[in-house]
DNA sequence: TCCTTTAATGACCGTCAAGTCATAATAAGC
DNA sequence: GCTTATTATGACTTGACGGTCATTAAAGGA
């Protein structure tokens, strides 16, 4: 009798505007009407499938950061250094922006939402794990230096990457400047600032 | 005849007023009442003395990183590439939180405001322009490797160094970890991730 | 003390957007 | 095609906050 509406996939498509709408202005400046405008439907239909602006938002939180999280979490284990490496630059974003600004929107008011901090931070908390099993693995093959606790230099290796992102996406969306800079940090991660060491070729008198 | 008040001592109670607010509860979580009760006046009093909550804020941001800038300026040029880490090490913020959670709220609403990104931009450009020209000149003492460029290398380190702080802010306000992150990172962007090379004591077979 | 000029006050206004709800539209079963 | 349960709509309500301004207070000179 009723009529009966596919009740994840009207979700979904709110998502979607929502993703879009947040990404390109922000957070706050977007408007229910925004969304609903998006979606192609009118603002009262967001609240038939979302209690409000904020169960919104981390809901997308949570689904952009759940694809990331099982496309990471399907990635073969590297090997090498170099293998660990080569991973860090695929991973990274190449367009700048994205979803970097939706982010600082969201962290901003005084981190009001303390989900939305769960979510995200959880997210970097996961990766730094990640990358910390990683370095211990490497070490093991004396791959990787075995002075640093794993744990500690996997979330210091996130944060430092991410702080290159935040960077380029809020003072310097140039594609150009972040590949540079993203080659850079690579290569600082990978032998540090100081001269190269004799086993590599390179003059070390000038 | 008239009633005279020293207009800059005003302009900084209200400033200061307003960085206690700000820093604590994020710009835009903070109301204009708040800032007059904390500088203790009337909110019409604010507006005598900036044109609106924007110009407080941008004011703010200016003496803010005006201060940073200044102290930083005067630091004496590194002579080796650990005197330098040591310097990084020391203008590290040592307490999480801060300043770092207000700068999200300002850049965060759609990066509305530009004055805003300029200033807060600007000072990492600035900054990364000292460490490059830091890195330029180790260089040619042979301190630090040649094959980057020292430019892009700056800007690389100084928003690899900010990721550190950021993180360290918004997602774990513990001051032993930022330690040893910050010791982590130091460490890493000295020799990087690579096992120790030949020439420094460290066993290399396990 | 009184007068004049500048400073301080806080009730008030206008705007703006999140969220609501009475009403209309839709689809499935009979 | 009629009925009914469900879904969609958008004008309206509500609350909040930045900014204003008529009024009051303060200070210095005569």
């Amino acid at each position: 009798m009723p009529k009966i509406v596919d009740r994840e996939e009207m979700q979904t498509r709110i998502l979607d505007a929502a993703a879009s709408c947040f990404m390109t202005q922000g957070f706050h400046v977007t408007k229910m009407d925004d969304v609903a405008r998006a979606a192609q439907m009118a603002k009262g239909t967001l609240y038939l499938y979302f209690k409000g602006k904020d169960e919104l938002m981390l809901a997308l939180l949570r689904r952009y950061f759940g694809e990331i999280q099982t496309r990471i979490a399907q990635l073969p284990a590297p090997q090498t250094l170099e293998q660990f490496l080569h991973g860090v630059r695929l991973s990274m974003p190449t367009d700048g922006q994205g979803a970097t600004s939706m982010f600082f929107d969201v962290l901003g008011p005084g981190f009001q939402d303390p989900r939305a901090v769960e979510v995200i931070g959880g997210f970097f908390d996961w990766l730094g794990d990640i990358y910390g099993d990683q370095f211990r693995a490497l070490a093991d093959r004396g791959e990787v230096r075995r002075d640093l606790d794993p744990g500690q230099a996997g979330r210091t290796v996130v944060a430092m990457l991410d702080g290159l992102t935040i960077h380029l996406a809020l003072f310097n969306p140039d594609p150009q400047a972040f590949a540079a800079r993203r080659d850079a940090a690579i290569s600082i991660l990978a032998t540090g600032l100081g001269p190269a060491s004799p086993t590599q070729p390179m003059k070390e008198t000038p």
